[in-house]
DNA sequence: GCGGTTTCCGTTAACGTTAACAGCGTTCCG
DNA sequence: CGGAACGCTGTTAACGTTAACGGAAACCGC
């Protein structure tokens, strides 16, 4: 039993193959009565197109990659269901690739996805630099692409993210309103979000006319483990910090570890924020002040952007799309109440 | 500037076409000198084969769908990552498909996938019956099948999956060690975890020599808010229980929010054990003690499973692959020290 | 030097679908 | 009543790749 073909239904029907074809896809050359007796008929022999042939001459795939870092991340878990919602309707499929946050990784899985002729790409980068022969291939297929939360200076592409600057900014200015005096700032990765973040903190501190200590201003990472490292080390400080702004709330958690296993309190010693609003953030030890970023926003963002320059065959110029930041207070950074 | 096909590196080098096709492939029938020629042109041109026609000759997709209900469980989205780290080296690709645990969603995702002549299916399905259409047809196109999570009572497939039974036995029985006796149970959802969870709990009540209240047996589900709610009626009642083993960790948080609110502590008061081992477990006010699934092996397990249907074209008798539970302690069930 | 093998490479015909064009009755109009 | 216009259906040739077969050299043993 070999699954159903367009000839099979023909015959069966006693109708040319193309007939079908066309009948299936609402072509106007098809009479009322002949696409009824069709459609039923596959219907009842359960007929599925084959997407490989089908794509084979129409040059469309109607599959997108979906290129992100790691799907563990709440944040990137919920972008890539925010895409696949969007998208799944309009008959794409989404093929997610994780790359662990190796460039090399991110190549290969580009590389295949473009031989698998995607009709669009959404990536969210480890790479900083649009020369790169991925960026390049990519460019050369024509294929659509859509950065997602790092941007990537240079590149023929659209983006949607969220605006990192005003993130810092926020989390900052809410710190700094709290009453805090010494605010740090745990670092992010050297992409365009770390970077967007560092200067809305720069920027909250020089409008609030406080000096910024070069001390309290250290290098994190993505995860908790780095908030831990990051944090003992600001604690060992002589005067350590009574605000801490981190990168993420994975970050935040750890330095929150941190500051409970060195006998501090939060918020009363050190005031934390954190950013990306992880839907554990509020069952934390202590519930994490956060700053949204929007991102199931951001996915349907993207995948908007994606369908409109899929739609059109010819090259539609990039576009953007900056969610705007939602600051969410909770007990750890709520000294006046 | 179009994608480089076969053919073009063909002419380019002066052979035929089949010879590229054969050095690419590593066909016996090419001499050493020529493959070596042929590669090192095709790595300058940058072809990349295409696998639609490829597929199409073949009838391989080198596609696998995995289809399951939410990607923002971190306990689906750790096996998406195993079984993309499983697969991808052997050249698969992985379309994940969200059903939301909505059945129809999940049978329209199958039946594209399907469309996709994906090479194989791995299903955390929300379906309980066999003989349903989905089934019948993945079934019907011969599509090799493994089943994770949810156990499907006669599918045709193999499973990979915790212990449940296990789990529930591990949980309760630790409870009753650390001296609760009123213990109850916060049910999931009537698929084969949810069940052979409570089997567990009864299992190691029925051995402790403890009866088993019913109405310390409630409804609960998947979502913290669901074991928000089913813990505020436990604490209702005359005599609330002294330990809770929960479905799931997710639903454990739900139910130590409600009794904290409720002005009750942890694990003093009432002791908690959950399921799943997420990875925010031991970040939450009380760090939670559960039982570790070992996500990853069951996603690992899965396609290791899958792998082997997929490489014998005939038909594979299903096989079982069974994850052990691992208790973790942590301070919500930690009464004796 | 002649059958027979081996070693390489080319030719042809698919795979299932769709685009483009061709056909063939009807109807409509002057 | 001739021809154009229309409405529907069928025919043919692709799309890029591979399987199966075909064939030409080179090599071998006797």
């Amino acid at each position: 039993m070999r699954p159903v073909r367009l000839k099979d239904v023909a015959r069966d029907l006693g109708v040319s193959l193309m007939t079908v074809s066309r009948a299936l896809r609402n072509h106007p050359d098809i009479g009322e009565q002949t696409r009824a007796r069709v459609l039923k008929r596959v219907e009842e022999l359960n007929y599925q197109p084959d997407w490989m042939a089908r794509g084979m001459v129409t040059g469309r795939s109607y599959l997108v990659g979906l290129v992100i870092p790691d799907l563990m991340h709440s944040f990137f878990a919920e972008i890539a269901m925010a895409v696949s919602a969007k998208l799944t309707p309009l008959g794409y499929q989404v093929v997610i690739a994780n790359t662990e946050e190796q460039v090399l990784t991110e190549e290969r899985h580009v590389s295949v996805l473009l031989g698998r002729k995607v009709d669009g790409l959404i990536i969210a980068s480890a790479q900083r630099n649009a020369r790169s022969p991925m960026f390049r291939s990519i460019a050369g297929c024509k294929v659509p692409l859509v950065l997602i939360d790092r941007f990537v200076k240079g590149a023929e592409a659209s983006y949607a993210g969220s605006d990192d600057e005003g993130i810092g900014d926020l989390a900052t200015t809410h710190l700094i309103e709290e009453g805090c005096r010494r605010v740090a700032h745990i670092k992010g990765p050297p992409l365009s979000t770390g970077r967007g973040r560092l200067q809305g903190f720069r920027l909250a501190m020089k409008r609030a006319g406080l000096p910024v200590d070069e001390q309290y201003v250290v290098p994190g990472d993505i995860s908790d483990t780095a908030g831990y490292d990051a944090m003992r080390g600001l604690l060992k400080l002589p005067k350590p910090p009574d605000g801490v702004f981190c990168y993420s709330d994975p970050v935040a958690a750890g330095a929150m570890k941190a500051i409970t296993e060195a006998g501090f309190s939060i918020p009363g010693d050190v005031a934390i924020v954190g950013a990306g609003n992880v839907h554990y953030s509020d069952l934390l030890r202590v519930p994490l002040s956060t700053v949204d970023q929007g991102c199931s926003r951001i996915g349907e963002g993207a995948a908007d952007l994606l369908v409109r320059a899929m739609e059109h065959r010819e090259m539609t110029p990039p576009e953007l799309v900056l969610v705007g930041p939602r600051l969410i207070v909770r007990e750890s950074s709520r000294r006046t109440s």
